[in-house]
RNA sequence: GGGCCUAUAGCUCAGUUGGCUAGAGCGCGCCCCUGAUAAGGGCGAGGUCACAGGUUCAAGUCCUGUUAGGCCCA
């Protein structure tokens, strides 16, 4: 405090007007409250089935298509999905209340790894597992799935409770579930068209491979974490000395000169010693020079420009140059296995031609990066290795089997062995032998099984696979280019920069492995016969899909092959091969195998625009208006739905893809998971229209911050909101609507309106509000939405109309017609405002708009939520017109605050109603304008004009006289006959007209 | 390592195709009101536009690089 003189305020005057006043009355309560009544508000709707109603509504309404892009039924919602569902249900309620028709099906993702992974972890810790383990395949698979079934049911509830509590509003009683038959039928039925359209096949490929998990894992199941590795770099000795002296310019007499005995090396570089057993080539780029160097004695070659790179970390005492080439002059020189014999041929595979193996190849993504610009190869583990060796013709040789140990392939000291404990071996062996230059431990990111958190290795099998670049049998384009011309012109970016993202992704992304080694999840419906043939046309396909459809995934498990396939009609298949057929014909199904694989969870949520959309909201239902999500999913759910969907049906399943991003801590940092409040605790703390209040102010674009006090903030920002709604109610205690003049839902009476009454100039306000808001809705600018609204509460209302016309609504007589005009306004634009804010505070809209229709507590039929926007289906709101000149007068309102201000200070002046003000009046530019009107809206007593001023001018009325009921020195005050001081308005209202 | 994106006041963000003294809200400071009162109002102070170069008569805005961060990939 400063250390002025404290001065007591003088008592107030005796207030013996105040009963006569028309002060605010309510029982809107200030307090919110929540947490307590948010939770009542929900139960209310869920009465009146608010959905249903909505529906029946919307019947002749157009429609908007909006589609839930389904979370992973697995654990409690957090702040993504706050974020993503709230953002998605502003989506939905601003829409309805536009007058669309927008129905939303909420969905689940409920199959996949990460609910079997940590069923079976339960089931290990109960011990159920044992009993388990010894069934036969089917059976474990069965009891396993029915677990999981049980615990995606239990999530997918306390998911749904947890969304209706943050006041979404969708169709919770009968969501999409990808485990429902149903779904599960429409998902092998996009599945059976792209068999149709020859883009599914069989192949042997370097995938990810979770060892812990024994499957592939596709490219949404790998999160990158930190992981020390041994660093290497390896001297694989050239098998002709003299043709590696050649390639660099030295012939046979050159080096006997120069004394160079020995047999030259090519340095390669790995961070997986695992995978050098399955080494068949080395890779160089044409365009890098190499150096032939001797170090500390040996001589070997590497990447000139990493050559002081790598002799510096590995501490080389002596390096000379000895010369230098292309590397194109290396392509072809052999060399030889630095603990391999000879070639080793792939497991199965006695005639592979390894004639190829262990030679210097070309390649163009050899790098200057990091190693020596030798690249190992080897096409089992690395998809770029995997390409080389199918150009060069190297077998696809992967010696790790699927626990992560050696087979019988390599030299006998690895059989059996855990690649990882490899790496350790593999290195001393190296330096034993000398072909180890340098080693060392570093970290690096790389690629983990998102659930079990362990390294993900590349390893070859066989998997099914969607071809990106096979021709359709339709279009005779390829997803790819399909999908390129889509992203380029068929598809609306939600940001913009969204496109570009997408097309990188598009360009690059490789064939779509769909198959996976696990249990829960849809199978797909392939049969093998004894010799390794494979039966899975779209007729099989789609035959085991209404299967499916009628009796679930289950079937599969339980069935035999003829029981899955009574719906399929060999002699009705043209895809199948005739010897097939013949064969099968002589058999029977009953020699048929089931294949072991279910569907990549990416295709099942991939199909939803088909499970979901076309088959429970119509043929109408596709293409989606918008699909919204995480900007992760580019290449995740709107990838996956967009191949789909271009496959099946030509077309992309959405007009339009919005991103939003991701939530990050104070500092700017990824959020870490345990720190933080849980959204149980948000909602307990704060409350859901708090919660939603506050991510529509969010920028969603880009990375939002999260923090407490951020939730604090909001709370603040919504109080001030819920207090001019507050206000305004308390000043319609007295009023009613529908009194004579009031035309269609509202009551204000434009006519009698002045277009230069402040009335009009709010009533217009809230007209311009209304459609930029809607503007905003309608580009998805939450966050226009939010501010617009937050400065019109503050600045257009509390600051400026409410202000202004305090004193009419208090000391007017109760009907005097200008207070019922304020009043029809405030009660317009408490209904409008109620509304508009409803798809972002449900719950206060609610409240709001139920006080001011004076709906029973108890009546639970009615609800704002039911109606749409004032100006729907029309132009405007309201028709007020407001003078044009008004935005001068607002401009002219900033500068006599700011003579006040001065005024203050010079003069001592402290109180605005012991002011008054002197206009400037240039041009008639106040003429015909309420003086009066122009006196509240600075808060002084009275307002002269004066057409020579230039500026404001304060005049000090200090003394003179005061009335006692309304404060103002309005001109006209003086001693009634009750020996009061009124001013006339105030003698009137009291009734002392004396 | 690559692709896409971000960096403006203490905080959250605006800032059109380059063009006035870079704006708003919150917070902060001072003041008013006490008839919106665990409210309301007025005024004010805050910025080397991440950093370094470049293009231009003119750069927060365009280009290059650096740093920090996010998503996706390798």
């Amino acid at each position: 405090m400063s250390n002025a003189p404290v001065q007591k305020k003088s008592a107030k005057p005796e207030n013996k007007y105040r009963g006569t006043l028309n002060l605010p009355k309510t029982s809107f309560p200030m307090k919110a409250n929540l947490v307590q009544n948010e939770p009542n508000s929900v139960k209310r709707w869920k009465k009146m089935k608010l959905y249903e109603r909505l529906r029946e509504l919307g019947k002749d309404r157009p429609r908007f298509t909006f589609h839930d892009g389904p979370p992973y039924a697995n654990g409690s919602i957090h702040l993504g999905h706050v974020l993503n569902k709230t953002l998605k249900d502003l989506v939905v309620r601003s829409r309805t209340m536009m007058g669309f028709d927008t129905p939303f099906v909420p969905g689940w993702d409920c199959h996949g790894l990460p609910i079997e992974h940590r069923v079976v972890s339960d089931l290990v810790e109960s011990g159920k597992i044992e009993k388990i383990k010894s069934l036969d395949d089917d059976a474990r698979k069965s009891a396993i799935r029915s677990e999981c079934k049980r615990y995606a049911q239990k999530q997918v509830k306390l998911q749904a409770g947890e969304l209706e509590r943050l006041m979404t509003l969708a169709d919770y009683d009968a969501p999409y579930l990808t485990m429902a038959p149903p779904f599960e039928g429409a998902v092998l039925d996009a599945l059976a068209t792209l068999v149709e359209q020859g883009l599914v096949f069989r192949a042997l490929k370097p995938v990810h491979w979770s060892i812990a998990n024994e499957t592939a894992l596709a490219e949404a199941e790998l999160e990158y974490q930190d992981r020390e590795d041994l660093s290497v770099y390896v001297d694989f000795e050239a098998v002709d000395a003299a043709a590696v002296y050649a390639a660099f310019g030295i012939d046979e007499a050159a080096r006997t000169d120069r004394d160079l005995g020995q047999t030259p090396s090519f340095m390669i570089w790995t961070t997986t010693p695992w995978t050098l057993p399955a080494n068949l080539a080395i890779a160089v780029n044409t365009r890098f020079e190499y150096s032939l160097v001797q170090v500390d004695g040996n001589v070997t070659v590497l990447a000139s420009e990493l050559l002081e790179k790598v002799t510096k970390a590995a501490k080389a005492e002596q390096v000379e140059v000895l010369a230098t080439a292309k590397g194109s002059a290396l392509a072809g020189l052999h060399y030889r296995h630095p603990f391999v014999e000879a070639a080793p041929k792939p497991l199965g595979e006695p005639d592979a031609d390894t004639s190829t193996c262990y030679t210097v190849v070309e390649a163009e993504y050899v790098t200057l990066e990091d190693g020596t610009g030798l690249v190992h190869t080897a096409p089992g583990h690395g998809a770029d290795d995997f390409q080389t060796g199918d150009r060069v013709g190297l077998p696809v040789y992967c010696p790790v089997r699927h626990d992560g140990t050696y087979d019988e392939t390599v030299p006998e000291w690895l059989r059996g062995l855990d690649i990882w404990d490899a790496n350790e071996q593999i290195t001393d062996r190296l330096r034993s032998s000398g072909h180890l230059f340098y080693s060392h431990r570093f970290m690096h990111s790389y690629p983990h099984d998102w659930r079990s958190k362990t390294p993900v290795i590349f390893r070859c099998t066989e998997q099914w696979f969607i071809g990106v670049d096979v021709p359709l049998e339709r279009a005779g384009k390829s997803l790819r280019d399909l999908a390129l011309d889509a992203v380029a012109t068929g598809v609306g970016f939600v940001p913009e920069w969204g496109r570009n993202r997408m097309r990188g992704m598009v360009e690059t992304r490789p064939d779509w492995c769909i198959s996976r080694q696990r249990s829960w999840g849809l199978p797909i419906p392939a049969f093998f016969l004894p010799d390794g043939q494979t039966l899975m046309t779209a007729a099989v396909v789609r035959a085991v899909g209404t299967l499916i459809r009628e009796q679930g995934s289950d079937a599969w498990f339980k069935g035999t092959p003829e029981e899955l396939l009574v719906h399929y009609d060999m002699d009705d298949d043209p895809d199948i091969e005739d010897g097939l057929r013949t064969s099968l014909r002589g058999s029977g199904f009953a020699v048929l195998t089931k294949g072991p694989d279910i569907l990549d969870v990416w295709f099942e949520s991939g199909s939803t625009w088909n499970g979901c959309m076309r088959e429970r909201i119509g043929d109408d239902g596709v293409p989606v208006e918008l699909y919204l999500e995480g900007s992760d999913q580019h290449r995740g759910w709107f990838q996956s739905s967009l191949l789909i969907s271009l496959g099946v049906t030509g077309k992309p399943p959405f007009r339009a893809v919005l991103t939003h991003g991701f939530m990050v801590g104070k500092d700017g940092k990824k959020l870490s998971k345990s720190a933080g409040h849980t959204v149980g605790d948000l909602f307990k703390l704060y409350g859901a229209d708090v919660i939603r209040w506050w991510v529509c102010s969010l920028s969603y674009e880009n990375d939002m911050k999260v923090d407490d006090e951020f939730f604090k903030l909001a709370g603040e920002s919504y109080r001030k909101v819920r207090n001019t709604l507050r206000f305004m109610l308390s000043n319609l205690a007295d009023f009613t609507p529908g009194t004579p003049g009031c035309d269609d839902g509202h009551c204000v009476s434009t006519a009698d309106m002045p277009a230069t009454s402040i009335d009009s100039w709010a009533l217009a306000a809230y007209d311009a509000l209304e459609k930029d808001v809607i503007g905003a809705y309608e580009r998805y600018d939450f966050r226009a939405a939010h501010s617009l609204l937050y400065d019109f509460c503050n600045d257009t209302l509390s600051s400026v109309y409410l202000a202004a016309v305090k004193d009419r609504l208090y000391c007017d007589k109760i009907d005097a017609p200008r207070r019922r005009r304020t009043q029809t306004v405030l009660w317009d634009i408490t209904d409008g405002l109620s509304r508009l804010l409803a798809p972002i505070l449900p719950h206060t809209a609610d409240e709001t708009w139920r006080a001011l229709h004076r709906v029973d507590p108890k009546d639970i039929e009615r609800s704002v939520h039911t109606e749409t926007f004032l100006s729907a289906g029309r132009d405007r709101a309201f028709d007020a017109t407001a003078d044009e000149r008004w935005a001068k007068i607002m401009q002219l309102r900033d500068a006599g605050l700011l003579a006040l201000e001065k005024g203050k200070s010079e003069l001592g002046v402290e109180n605005p109603l012991d002011a008054g003000l002197t206009l400037p009046n240039p041009d008639g530019l106040l003429d015909g304008f309420d003086v009066l009107d122009l006196a509240d809206l600075h808060g002084v007593s009275r307002v002269e004009l004066d057409a020579t001023a230039a500026a404001p001018v304060l005049i000090d009325l200090r003394n003179e006289p005061r009335c006692d009921r309304s404060w103002k020195r309005d001109g006209t005050v003086k001693a009634r006959a009750d020996g009061g001081m009124l001013s006339d308005r105030d003698a009137d209202a009291v009734g002392q007209t004396a």
